[in-house]
DNA sequence: AAACATGGACTACAAATGTAATCAAAATAA
DNA sequence: TTATTTTGATTACATTTGTAGTCCATGTTT
């Protein structure tokens, strides 16, 4: 029986390198770097030992490109968010997603837009249960 | 200037101590070690680090009952769930809630309860915003 | 009172994480 | 072609985290 993909743990930093490709991919390690510049104030060495983390944890794949490689993500960012929401929601919220866009609201504020989208899943949820 | 506080970062294992006291407080050591036994399989030991840890960070605080410290938590679930939820949204769904709210629909299945209580939610934002 | 149990304080120790520096091979420039 | 630069691989190192064990003082049992 083989141990079926055990979630990799991604950490924080390795989080925000994952992301500028999912932006965007696959592109090289300098590539990631430039991305981050904008946000992070990270050295060169630390985004590339981060790129090999996530390599080693299969998150990333590559390919070679002369001497460079070409880095792109191994999974989705729609599955990984879609976990990641499921297992917050039930650690804080015990599963409830109204409270916690309730605990949002009352932190932030909602756009009319906002709004129109909630209604427009709650539409959509209705007209599948009817 | 002082350095207003720094969130405390609090780690997984540290959160799910401070989660029982949460559920009832103050408690001794041993009334939380007892109903994390429930859920957790750790060493009491364990527990009591996390508890010290927590109280480092000043997330909990305590009081002498004779021998045995009486612990409590410092911040409020409320606070840290809303501060919690931002972040989140924040960090995977560039601050936009129907997105996160639609994953998590996708991946979970909505009750009507749930359903109304998101509804319950719009119309009061309505309210406050004719 | 002597011995034992109990509770918090302090210590331990490996793995993960943040944050780089060094090394070696290959590409490039002089 | 020799020196230099660049790129990934390997190594480094402090801090945090998970998970306990040991020490010491006080409370409890004989």
């Amino acid at each position: 029986m083989s141990k079926m993909s055990d979630k990799p743990e991604i950490s924080n930093a390795e989080f925000e390198v994952l992301d500028v490709l999912w932006d965007d991919h696959p592109a090289t390690s300098n590539e990631v770097i430039a991305r981050l510049n904008d946000k992070k104030d990270w050295h060169e060495k630390t985004v590339k030992t981060l790129l090999g983390r996530l390599v080693k944890k299969e998150v990333l794949g590559f390919e070679k490109q002369q001497r460079q490689y070409l880095y792109y993500p191994l999974i989705a960012k729609e599955d990984y968010t879609k976990k990641e929401t499921t297992s917050f929601v039930s650690r804080l919220f015990k599963g409830k997603i109204a409270p916690m866009v309730a605990g949002f609201a009352n932190q932030n504020s909602l756009s009319k837009q906002d709004v129109d989208e909630l209604k427009a899943l709650i539409k959509k949820w209705e007209e599948n249960n009817d």
